[in-house]
DNA sequence: TCTTATCGGTTTGTCCGACAAAGCTAGATT
DNA sequence: AATCTAGCTTTGTCGGACAAACCGATAAGA
């Protein structure tokens, strides 16, 4: 293939662009940590010899990556990247290629199994008193469907937190971020949904608590075709998530 | 816990922000779609009645977020959020948290399972046949660990592109651009590390084309599970992906 | 003494104007 | 008709500027 390897490929790229990957790589390979001061916009321009307009437009690249953020005082510092912010890139992303829910809700079936069983193998008393909170809270406001599809939400994010496994957690987010918001109108929409729905949770957290797999893993199944009988009620699984039906989902953002 | 909805919340962002959320709202809810230009830099300072440099902060917000690009000539145009760009940042989420490759080898072997059930179930003649060309190249480069390396990777993309299942697609993705990369090193540390690999890509192939879903999930575990015990040759599956390791690795994007 | 008000000095967000390089358009040339 | 060329447009970058917000420290008041 490759002949004469006698020219290097010569790098071509804007400054800001340069700057930005400058930074970058000071960040990924931990000469920066996270918290650290990247330095004010003056300091950058004086380093890379460039214009402020410039520095701007690298930095608002890594600001978007999440790798860099300004603190209370908007001075600019490295950070660890927000799962949650970059999931929402991805979210994004998935209602664009207009995936359709059985794509969503089959990943999010493999994704929450993992979960549970990772959580029965290596939950902490911590994690367990954070969900058992959880379930508390949804037991009082079962008849609410907003309000149980909020704690609905967070029951599995504490789950997948319970995993242990930090891959796990990110790999599961982005599908769940347009999973879970259609818990509310499948809740409502059911009769004795919401019990059914807290039911599941507390023989999750049950399992967990128990170190049963395999009840674990039951219920969470169940919990997922309840969530899919649901949803075929009101809608075919083949159908995409829509631009205009997660427009308010997604701007729920900050 | 609300007392008084009295007044809206005031949104104070920046320009540039409000600039790039406008856009990205027309681009999400489907106003503008992928392929369509967005205008030129001038036409948006007409638009939004704020500087060019500020419409190019915005522009930038976008533009890393894969939700706009410029095309041939540069000029500014909606697309399509590529899943492997937004993968590269989730990667990039994962070393600077310091994950286990114990975490990232738990997760894979979720998601590359899901896979291989999904490909068994709906791949296509196509899907086939380019696993198919896959294995003939990888067959022949057996001795090559690194080429072989690159072949595995793209198997594994390939095999969660015959599922079918685009989620599932992009969830596997960050996991894998971290995992994969140590497959060099591994299958160059064992003897007949390359051909086991090769055997074990072919008889996945083999069970997606039989339809043996069984068949298809052995084989994909084992093949992983040859992974784990290459790796564990050299180091402990508890050691986190680290920044100077995957440096390289990380390095090869574009 | 402790709190509050004030006042420069910085830093950010935004604006204005400018220019070279590259791309596109359309008229001029062969 | 195909090609070349000149002009217009657009982007990337630059320099400078200014109001608002923030920081630190000092001065004033309880």
């Amino acid at each position: 293939m490759a002949a004469t390897p006698l020219f290097r490929r010569i790098d071509i790229a804007p400054a800001y662009q340069k700057v930005a990957d400058a930074i970058e790589r000071e960040i990924i390979n931990g000469r920066i940590k996270p918290g650290e001061p990247i330095g004010t916009e003056q300091q950058l321009v004086a380093q890379f010899g460039v214009n402020r307009s410039t520095v701007r437009e690298g930095i608002r690249v890594l600001e978007e990556g999440g790798l860099i953020r300004r603190d209370s005082s908007r001075r600019l510092q490295a950070c660890l990247p927000r799962y949650n912010k970059l999931a929402t890139r991805l979210s994004r992303a998935l209602i664009l290629h207009e995936v359709t829910f059985r794509e969503l809700f089959e990943t999010s079936m493999t994704l929450e199994v993992a979960s549970v069983e990772g959580a029965v193998e290596r939950a902490t008393d911590d994690n367990i008193a954070e969900l058992a909170g959880n379930l508390e809270r949804s037991a009082a406001v079962v008849g609410d469907p907003a309000g149980l599809a909020e704690l609905d939400a967070e029951f599995h994010v504490l789950m997948a937190k319970a995993s242990q496994n930090r891959v796990l957690q990110l790999a599961r987010e982005p599908a769940a971020q347009l999973f879970f918001p259609t818990t509310e109108m499948i809740v409502g929409g059911v009769p004795e949904g919401g019990a059914r729905l807290v039911e599941a949770h507390r023989h999750i957290l049950d399992a967990i608590m128990r170190r049963d797999k395999e009840a674990g893993v039951l219920w969470t199944r169940r919990h997922l075709q309840d969530w899919r009988r649901g949803f075929e009620k009101i809608a075919s699984l083949d159908r995409s998530v829509e631009h205009t039906y997660m427009e308010h989902a997604y701007a729920a953002r900050q």
